[in-house]
Formats: structure tokens, sequence, C-alpha cells
RNA sequence: GGGCGGGUAGCUCAGUUGGUUAGAGCACAUGUUUUACACACAUGAGGUCGCAGGUUCGAGCCCUGUCCCGCCCA
């Protein structure tokens, strides 16, 4: 038999399994619809992955959705379902176009010098270069994801699709082009998505001065802003119809200052009168506010900026300034105009890209949009009939209030990575053709000089797609029509309207049925205090040095387990370095099944005759089996998995494990059926855990198979050894039978007894070495302990020459302290150890305890509880008390006695 | 302003349809190299479950109010 090393050696062991799963094929489904004897009818568990950043590199957050969605298909695998994770990556034009941009401008150019093709080309050799990057690392953390469906959201297919959407989008009506206020990136020069900008509280100031009447120059309305560059495209200044202070103005001209345009003032209920000066000025090419506002009184929308925030030509003499700049500058000529009144420190929202954290600008661009209203209803429909399944429940909420409130989608990006818009321009009609393939006249008047538009399609529209674009639509496809609708969209809270939202929508609009029946979400990864990781903070935990140092399962197991559905987990090392040791005790009591098995017979002479111990492993594994598919039907998983650890070490490791040396020890039959035991529960523990840890698992399993087969056919499990564990069978449990209770019962008198032995021997500090002699008066447990003697008398290292089993003494015998438990009465001989006088304290505090049991119990028990509760509960409690008085009287005796 | 989550041991967190003595890991204390494991074993100390009411025979869990922290939306 080999050897297995002393500790677990992950670093030998990563890579090699994960290997030897993808090489033989584990990684694709079961029932494939292109092999020949598919079966149509079976039901399979699919989940596509949410595309991480083809240029990105591995954090946390991956590691977390990959260790989720790994375990959902590894248990879906093992439960004998067609299983199928579609893994791929997205192009993520801002990231990877600002990564790429990065590298020219080390290289002393611009994207603008070198055109677009050119630099189309330059990305495309970085994503050569670094798009496998991500991928490697997902594999790192053991994905059982089928790489031959891979995906990128660029690649042909994907784009086919994007472009048919697209198409069917507009033919719909639901996409149209025009100006509106949007949210800028002066810095990208291009829109960004309301969902990737934040609002940041910010000190800054706030600016009074004066709006000067157009027919009386020594009145004006005082008005205060944040943003005193905005003054030049003032359109109007707002006051609230109510507000008697202002209420004379309405109707009137002011004068914008320094340029002296004339604009009315106007009443709104929009105005706040608390705030400031209670009037407002109102810039509606420059504020999402003002610009409704702007609408609302047919207002004039008068752009001062361009596209890289600086001064255009409706700034007058600060033409050419950035917006900063200008706001200084204008501030200083009103201040020489008698315009300013004064500057109050002020706290207020400063809107900045997610990415970067630029300052965005609200300006008015032409972009394009889609209509949202009809998709967000058949979106919001789809969660409230019970198609779709938010978990935790609690973000359904989220999501209506979301799409309740939705905004037209704003999808162009004025980038030059991404999906073209497949818009094309005719320079002679300047009508538009929207086309699946390229054209190369005009649809309208057939003119060939046309122009595609120059704009991107937004990263989450192709996004949105990927649920069933990665199965070949538009085609409809043996995948798409087998896998699709999926299964299960797993990923973060945070994520929730990027993705998910979007993907439903577009899910319901092109294919007819809602992309997949639930929604998992999960909570983000924080440090080890609950703050948010990031660069600037320097507590960033990196993922792939944490498996280099700990080993991929202690990562998986950590983040799986730490979290609960929905909520934040934080992390620390020492949280990994816990579960590191879990591995190792996965591995060291594998190794001592394992080595167990050569002081085996081969075979049983007679039928099984159970020891306690083996009902109560088996019985508490049953339990353990019922409890975890239960949890994992509830989506539970982080529980399941603390169940099991418990199991695992708790009961297995530190006690059947123990007791089982013993009964090796008997040799014979005995021998067998515990070893058998020992690998029965083994072998179901690895195949439990197996989707948690996967290759220590594995790894041990290996051993285990081996082992077993060399050793007897009578330890091959049910359904045979299969060629691999994570393809094995997940364990079910039996039926429950009537004993399980009982034999749990019995067992936790031993563990009392085992632990009043071990508390008093450590109170007393005798030497674990010492052995010492000891009297049980077993009154009517005496059956149970009489065949469980040698076990109590191991595990608390009783003198077994010396070891009396009665059901009832006379005579206390002399020089002992006594301890009891379970009503058994228990005399240790300690001779040197006993003192008297300590003896009589510690019964006098054991006695005083129980007494306090014993009146709670008998208050609890008089009053209405007995007549309200459910008899059950009642019985419990009434047995309780039984208990505390036998236990309360035995050790009154013994205490007379001393005295 | 609206919505959501959290507040449980020194720290980080679990806690099932409410069941009557609230758990884990880490940290701490004491002891042990007992042939699977010192990445271990044994034993122990540590909590009026944010606060105030209420419902109930019974509340960490349900209801109301309140304070603090965090997040999302506007």
């Amino acid at each position: 038999m080999k050897e297995l090393a002393k500790a677990y050696e992950f670093k030998d062991v990563e890579q090699k399994l994960y290997d030897w799963w993808e090489k033989s094929g584990y990684f694709s489904p079961s029932n494939d619809p292109k092999s020949p004897d598919f079966d149509p009818n079976k039901k399979p568990y699919v989940i596509s992955i949410p595309p991480p950043n083809v240029t990105g590199g591995l954090h946390l957050g991956h590691a977390m959705f990959v260790a989720m969605e790994d375990l959902m298909i590894r248990y879906h695998r093992m439960k004998g379902e067609p299983t199928l994770w579609v893994p791929g990556t997205d192009h993520a034009g801002i990231a990877t176009q600002l990564q790429v941009e990065k590298k020219l401008a080390e290289q002393g150019r611009k994207r603008e010098d070198i055109g677009r093709d050119a630099f189309e080309k330059e990305v495309w050799d970085w994503k050569d270069e670094f798009g496998g990057q991500i991928t490697r690392q997902i594999r790192r953390l053991g994905a059982s994801c089928d790489w031959n469906r891979e995906r990128f959201t660029l690649d042909e297919g994907l784009s086919k699709a994007v472009r048919e959407a697209f198409v069917r989008l507009y033919e719909k009506g639901l996409i149209y082009r025009g100006p509106r206020m949007t949210n800028w990136s002066p810095g990208l020069k291009t829109a960004v998505s309301d969902l990737e900008v934040e609002y940041v509280e910010e000190q800054g100031l706030l600016y009074y001065f004066k709006y000067r009447l157009a027919d009386d120059p020594n009145d004006f309305i005082p008005v205060a802003t944040t943003r005193p560059e905005t003054i030049l495209g003032d359109t109007a200044v707002a006051v609230h119809p109510d507000d008697d202070r202002y209420q004379k103005y309405i109707g009137k001209k002011v004068l914008v200052p320094i340029l002296n345009r004339s604009i009315p003032v106007i009443a709104d209920e929009y105005v706040d009168r608390e705030f400031g000066t209670g009037s407002l000025k109102i810039t509606p090419a420059h504020d999402p506010n003002d610009y409704e506002i702007g609408l609302r009184h047919n207002l004039e929308f008068i752009s001062i900026l361009d596209k890289n925030a600086v001064v255009n030509e409706n700034g007058g003499p600060y033409q050419g300034l950035d917006r900063f700049v200008c706001r200084k500058k204008i501030w200083a000529d009103m201040k020489d105009a008698g315009l300013v009144i004064e500057e109050q420190p002020h706290i207020h929202q400063v809107p900045r890209s997610q990415r970067g954290g630029e300052i965005i600008e609200p300006m008015i661009t032409t972009q394009w949009y889609v209509r949202m209203e009809s998709l967000a209803r058949k979106g919001l429909e789809a969660v409230q009939e019970g198609k779709i399944t938010i978990i935790p429940e609690r973000f359904s909420k989220v999501y209506f209030n979301w799409l309740e409130n939705i905004q037209d989608w704003c999808i162009s990006r004025q980038l030059w990575w991404g999906h073209r818009i497949p818009v094309w321009y005719c320079d002679q009609c300047n009508e538009l053709t929207v086309s699946r393939t390229d054209p190369t006249e005009c649809s309208h008047c057939g003119n060939h000089n046309i122009h595609q538009e120059t704009d991107v399609l937004d990263t989450w529209f192709s996004s949105g797609l990927w649920p069933f674009s990665t199965l070949g639509w538009p085609e409809q496809t043996r995948d798409l029509q087998y896998f699709y609708p999926t299964t299960m969209m797993e990923t973060g809270y945070d994520i929730l309207f990027f993705w998910v939202a979007r993907m439903i929508m577009m899910g319901i609009e092109f294919t007819g049925q809602v992309p997949f029946k639930y929604v998992y979400l999960h909570g983000l990864i924080r440090d080890e205090n609950s703050v948010k990781m990031s660069k600037t903070k320097g507590n960033v935990i990196d993922p792939l040095t944490v498996m280099d140092e700990m080993g991929t399962d202690a990562l998986r197991f950590t983040v799986l387990v730490g979290s609960t559905p929905g909520n934040d987990m934080s992390l620390s090392i020492k949280k990994v370095e816990a579960n590191r040791n879990f591995a190792n005790k996965i591995w060291n009591a594998g190794r001592y099944v394992i080595g167990s098995l050569e002081k085996s017979p081969e075979i049983a002479v007679g039928a099984p005759n159970w020891t306690l111990a083996d009902s109560w492993i088996w019985a508490r594994c049953q339990q353990l089996i019922r409890e975890v598919d239960r949890l994992f039907t509830n989506h539970q998983y982080g529980e399941a998995g603390r169940q099991i650890y418990d199991f695992f070490w708790s009961e297995f490791a530190d006690w059947y494990l123990e007791i089982s040396k013993n009964q090796i020890k008997e040799g014979g039959d005995r021998a067998f059926y515990t070893i058998q035991t020992l690998v029965r529960i083994l072998d179901i523990c690895m195949r439990l855990l197996h989707p948690f840890t996967p290759f220590v698992t594995e790894e041990l399993w290996g051993h285990l198979k081996t082992a077993c087969k060399e050793k007897s056919d009578l330890l091959t499990p049910k359904n045979g050894w299969a060629d691999a564990l994570m393809i094995a069978k997940w364990p079910e449990a039996q039926e429950i039978e009537v004993w399980e209770d009982e034999k749990i019962k019995s067992f936790s008198i031993i563990q009392d007894i085992v632990r009043g032995i071990r508390n008093v021997r450590t109170e007393k500090k005798i030497p674990p070495s010492k052995k010492i002699p000891a009297v049980i008066v077993a009154s009517d447990k005496i059956q149970i302990i009489k065949e469980q003697i040698s076990t109590i008398s191991t595990l608390s290292a009783l003198e077994p020459n010396k070891l009396k089993v009665v059901d009832y003494l006379e005579e206390k015998p002399a020089d002992t302290t006594t301890l009891v438990t379970s009503g058994i009465e228990i005399y240790l001989t300690l001779s040197e150890f006993v003192d008297n006088q300590a003896e009589i304290t510690r019964l006098n505090k054991e006695f005083q305890e129980l007494n306090n049991q014993i009146d709670r119990l008998e208050k609890l028990l008089s009053s209405s509880f007995s007549e309200k509760a459910p008899v059950q509960v009642v019985e419990k409690e009434k047995e309780k008390l039984m208990n505390f008085k036998n236990s309360a009287e035995k050790i009154k005796a013994q205490l007379d006695m001393l005295e």
C-alpha cells in the first residue's frame, strides 16, 4: 500500500487532478445533445457563467462566484443530472480600451494617431496576450465548466447575436437615437451608464451671488450654486410659486452675470425654499434636474462645454478654459463686478465615474436608446408570476423597484472596442440603413455613399444576451433547444441591475422564455474588519496568493461556508488557515482509515453485530445526509458545509475514529465491520464534501478506492467505485429507522460519562498517562455501560484491570472522588489526588447547580406550560427533571457520607 | 426622502416552521508529542442576543417603537 504524506500537500494534487478531470471529459454534460444516445427528456441543470472581463485579473469576487457555481454544478452532477456550466468572458469595452490606451501612452502614442482599425488590432493583440489569464485562474479554483463551450462576447457567433438583437429591436421601434441628458466622461470621451456613476459626498463650497434684474440694476435675486461655471449656461432662475420673498419677480427677466444674457424668472414647485437662498439657477444642458425643469418650461438649452469639458463658444470670454479653471475665473470676475455675496463650506454629492473616479459631466449628447417600458413590464411579471425565483427573496423588491422606475437605456458608447452599431447613414438621402449584414448601398435610395455609425454598443448589451447567445442563438441549435432556459444565474447582488435584470428582459424579448429559473445572489467579500477592499486602502487579499499558501480547497471552503445568501462576508487569512487545517484533518482521518485496512480480515465470518458506536455514527451520518439535502434544496449552501464540517471533525474524527481503534484491536468480525463502517462513512463524507473541497476529497477518495479494491469486494460502495469522485453518486439517505434516535441518545450517555471523567481528571491535574481505577454504578443503564465499558475506559484513561461496573452499591468505596451524570455514579480512585475538603466543595457546587435546574424545571412544569405546550415538549422537560433529581439525590448521598 | 440589511463571546460570524441550559472558528488559559493529524488532542473561561415595549405557556427568532452601523435607489 502506498504511504500517504503526513500532511495534505495540495501543491502536488491540484493541477494534476484538474488536468485529469478535464482530459477525462467530466466537465462536459452527460446526455450531450450532440451524442447519438441523447435523451431530450432528461432535465439538465445549467449555469451560464457571469462573464468576467477578458483582460481582468482574478479577485475575490471571482473566487466567490466560481466556488459557489462550481459547488452547485458539482452537486447536481453527482446527483446524476446532465450538467452544463458554460464559461466565457466579456470584452469589457471601457476597461480593455483603457488598458490598451495606457500601453500606447507608454509608447508615446494615442489611439487617434493610429486610427480605428489599427487600434482595434492592437486591442485584439492585447486580448490574445492577456485574455487567457482570467480563465486560467478560474481553472485554478477548480471550476468544472465545459471549456469546449467557452464563449467570448466579441466572437463571431455572439457578434451575430448582438446584431440580430439590435436589428430586431430597431425594427420593432424599440431603438431610437436622439439628444438627451447623458452622463459624459470627459476623460474617456464617451457616454457612461447611470449605473456606472457613483455619487460621492464631498466637501465643496456653496457660492452665493446676485442675479440682477434686467429692468432694475439695483435689485437682484440672491442665488446659490455649487458650480459657478454653469452660470454660463443658465437659461432661467426658478423660485417656488408660494415663496413670498420672490413672488414679485416671477415673470420678470434677470441678467446672466458677465454674459448679460436676459433670462426669465420662473415658478416651479421643484424649488426647495429651505435650501440656499430659496431660488435656483437653471442650467438645463448641464444638470439632470434642471434638464427636467427646462423641458417643463420650454427653456432654452445652452451647452457650454465641449466633449473635453472645456468651455465652448457659448461661454463668451471663458471659451477654451477647462470647467474647473473656468469656475475660479468666473467667480473672480463676478467678485470684481460686485455680484458675489459669499461662499459657504458645503457638503454635496459629486458624480464620479466608477472607473477611475473622474467627475462625470451631465451633458446633452446624441445617443442611441432602447425603450424599456415594455421590456421592463415583462421582466417584472416574470418574477411576480414566479417564473423566476430570486434568492434571497428580499432582492425581488429591489428588482421590482428598479424596473418600475426604469429609464430608457443608453446603449451607445463612443469607444473603439466593442460591437459597432449596425446602422449606416446615407450621404445622399440621409436615411438610415439598419442591417444584419454589412450593406453596400442605402436601403432607401440605393446610393453607395454610406458610412457606418461610429459608436459601439454598451458591453452590457451583449452580456444581456449571454444566457442564450452562448448556446447558439439566434440559430436554433441543439444546445439552445436542450439547455435553454438555463437553471441558475448566480452572481453578486451588486450586479442585479447590470446583468440579471437585463438578461431577464432580453431573454424574454428574444426567446420568449425567461433565461433562468433561479437567481442566487451572493454578498460581497470584505476584509476582516468588514471594510470594502480597495487598492488605495491596501487591504486587498489576492486569491492567488491565498491559494499558493493555503490551497484552493481552503479558500473555497472559506468563502462558501463563511457566507450566507445575499449577505456580505468578511475574509481573513486566519479563516482560510482554519480551513486549510480542515483539509489536513480530512487528509489525516482518511490516512488513518486507509491505514486501518491493513488490519482488517479479508472477509467477515458472521453477520454484523454492530456496536453502539457503529450504530450511532451511522445514524448521525444518515441525519447529516438528510439535513444537507434539505439545506441544499433551500439554497443554504454555507450552512450545509458547516454541518458536514462539524460532523466530520467533532463526531467522526473525534469520537468514532478513536473508538474504532479499540474495536479494531478486537480483531475478527469486529475489526472487519468497524473498518467497513470507517470506509463507508469516509466515503459518504468525501462525496458530501466534494462540491466544497473538490481537490482533497478527490485525491483522498482515489487512495481509499485503490486500497479498498485491493482489500475486499465487501468494501465496495453500493453502486460500485466510480471512475472519479466528481462523477460518483451523491449520497442518498435511507428511510428513517426507529432505532436511530435511541442509539444516538444512548451514545450521548457514553459521551457524558467520558467528558465527566476527563473533566475531573483535568481539574485534579491527573496526567493523561496515569490510568485510574473506577467503579461505575449504572443502575438501570447497566446493560449499556457494560457493553461500552472498554470504550469508556479507553477514552477516559481508566485502569481496565481495576474497573468495576455494578447496578447497585451498598457502600461508597473509600478515598474516591465521585461524579454523577445521567443518574450514573462514577467513583474514581485517585488516592493521592483526593482531598476531602475539596471534594465536598466540588460536590456542593454540583449539587447547587442541579438544584437550580430542578427549581427552574419544577416552576416551569407547574405553570401553564404543562397544559399549553405540546406533549412532546413537556415530556422532554419532565425527563430532564427526573434526571436532575436522580443525580441530585446521589450527590446528596455522597455529601452526607463525606461530612 | 424611499427601500433593504446588520447590531449575538475579546474579534469575525452561524443560529431550521418560536420549544425553555444560545453555537463555531480565531484569540485566551491549563495540560499532553496518546503511532491519522501539534495544520493536533483534552479540559476550561468567556454572552442580561443594541435598547424599550408587546404577542405567547415560552422570544435571539414574531409585532411596534427607538438608537447606532452599512448598502441600494432618488
